[in-house]
DNA sequence: TAGTATACATGACAATTATCATATTTTATT
DNA sequence: AATAAAATATGATAATTGTCATGTATACTA
C-alpha cells in the first residue's frame, strides 16, 4: 500500500488540507485501480459510494442527450478528484466517466471522506470552493455554447487542449483527442469538426498529421 | 423590522435550517429592499458583501457574452437566495441580477451567514447542496444548449416557464417575458425567437396575444 | 391625446451547420 | 501481411439560423 503523502492529487486537491494523520487514515482505506483508455470510471446514474482521485491519466465527462448524442462536459486531468458532488448532494452522478488514456486512479469510500469532511473545516471548505468553482466554469461553458458560432468553439477548444494539458516536444497537443470527442465537446456534428479543422490547417493556423495536431499561429486561433 | 419567521424565502431556502434564536438575530441584521422592474440587484463581477432572500419578485440572472450579447443564464423565483456561490468562494459574482418584476429583496451581511455558516451543520449542508443541486443544472442545461436545435429550446423554454411559474386565471403564463429576453435565454436572435413563436402559433400549440402566452397544447409542444 | 420610442413581426437573403453519400486513410485483428 | 473495421476526409445538398431591411403594433412621455 503506498502512501498518500507524495501524491499529485494531494499537491493540486482538496486533499492538500489533510494533516498526516488523516493522511495515514486514507492510505489504508483507499483502493487503487488501472483503468485501460476506453473504459468506464462510473458510467451515468451510478451510485457510486465514494470519490476517485486522478493519479494518472486524462478522462471524459459525458452525458448522453435525448436524440442520443455524447455530449463530453468536461475533460479531467491527473491531480483531480471526482464525485464530489454526488457524495454531498447523496444522488447518482450525472455524468459519466470514461478513461480517454490509461489511467491510474484511486477510490476512498465515503464514510472515511464525510469523516475529513466533518471534521476538518479546511478540507470541507476546500470541497466548497472546487465545487462552486466548477459551478462558475459550467456558467461561463453555457454561455459560449449559447453564444459562439461552432468555429470559435473549436479555436477555443484547440486553445484550451493546450493549456490545460500541454504539448509534447513537437509541440504537438499532448492530449489525443478523436474528431468525434472533439465535436462531442463542442456541440457539433463530427463532419463539421473535421471540416473546420481543414479549413483550420488550410489558414495555416493549425499543422495535422494523424492524430497530432500542432498550434501553429496561436494569435490566429485567439482572432478566430 | 420585519420578522423573518414566517418568510417564503425561509420556507424554501437554506434558511430553513435556522433555529428560533439564528432567526431573531437575522431579523436584527437584514435590510429590506425594494427594487423596480428593470433594476440590478448586483452587477457582474461586483463584490457583493452577504447575501440576498428573494422575498417577491422574479429576476434574471445574466451574463455578457464577448460578441455584446445578454445570455440569460437562469431565472430566480421566490423564495430564493442569491449570492450563495460569491460568499463561498470569495470571489466577485459572475453573473449579474436583473428585476423581471418589481421585486422585494432583503440582504443578510457576509459576516452573519458565515457565522451560521460555521456553527449550524444543517445549514451549511444546505447550502452546498443548493450549490450542488446548481452545478447539475448547469451540466444539464449545457448539455441541451450544445445538443437541441433553437426550435425544442424555445419548446422547452415555454413549459419550464409553465412549470416554475405557472399561470394565470385565463392559461397564460404568468411570467412575462420580452421575445429578446426569451432569445436570450435559449441563446438565438431576437428575430428568430420570434418567427418560431409565430411558427408555434400557427400550428395551434401556443395562443398569444401581446405578451399573453397560452400554451394550448403541451403535449404538442413536448414531442417538439 | 399626439408624438415618439420601443417591441413585435415578417420578408429577403446570406451564412452556418447538419445530413447523407462516398472515398481514403489509419488502425486493429487474424 | 492480408483483411476487416474504424476513423478521417470531402462533396453535394438541405435545413437551420442569423442579418438586414422595413413595416406594424404597443407602450411610454410630454
Amino acid at each position: 500500500m503506498s502512501k498518500c503523502e507524495q501524491c499529485i492529487v494531494r499537491e493540486f486537491s482538496s486533499l492538500k488540507a489533510l494533516n498526516k494523520n488523516e493522511l495515514l487514515k486514507l492510505a489504508n482505506c483507499k483502493s487503487s485501480y488501472t483503468i485501460k483508455k476506453g473504459e468506464p470510471i462510473f458510467s451515468e446514474g451510478e451510485k457510486i459510494q465514494g470519490i476517485f482521485c486522478i493519479k494518472d491519466g486524462v478522462c471524459k465527462m459525458t452525458k448522453l442527450s435525448e436524440n442520443g448524442n455524447e455530449q463530453i462536459v468536461k475533460l479531467i486531468a491527473k491531480g483531480e478528484l471526482l464525485g464530489q458532488r454526488s457524495l454531498i448532494s447523496e444522488e447518482p452522478v450525472n455524468l459519466g466517466a470514461v478513461a480517454l488514456e490509461d489511467m491510474e486512479v484511486c477510490f476512498i469510500p465515503k464514510a472515511e471522506v464525510m469523516g475529513f469532511f466533518n471534521e476538518n473545516n479546511e478540507f470541507s471548505m476546500n470541497v466548497m470552493r472546487t465545487i462552486c468553482g466548477d459551478l462558475k466554469s459550467a456558467d461561463d461553458h453555457l454561455v459560449n455554447m449559447a453564444q459562439k458560432s461552432v468555429k470559435q468553439r473549436l479555436a477555443e477548444l484547440l486553445l484550451y487542449l493546450h493549456d490545460k494539458f500541454g504539448t509534447n516536444e513537437d509541440k504537438s497537443l499532448k492530449i489525443k483527442l478523436s474528431r468525434e470527442e472533439m465535436a462531442g465537446i463542442i456541440g457539433t456534428a463530427t463532419e463539421s469538426c473535421i471540416r473546420l479543422l481543414s479549413e483550420f490547417k488550410k489558414k495555416g493556423v493549425i499543422e495535422i498529421s494523424g492524430k497530432k495536431i500542432i498550434l501553429a499561429d496561436i494569435a490566429g486561433l485567439k482572432s478566430v
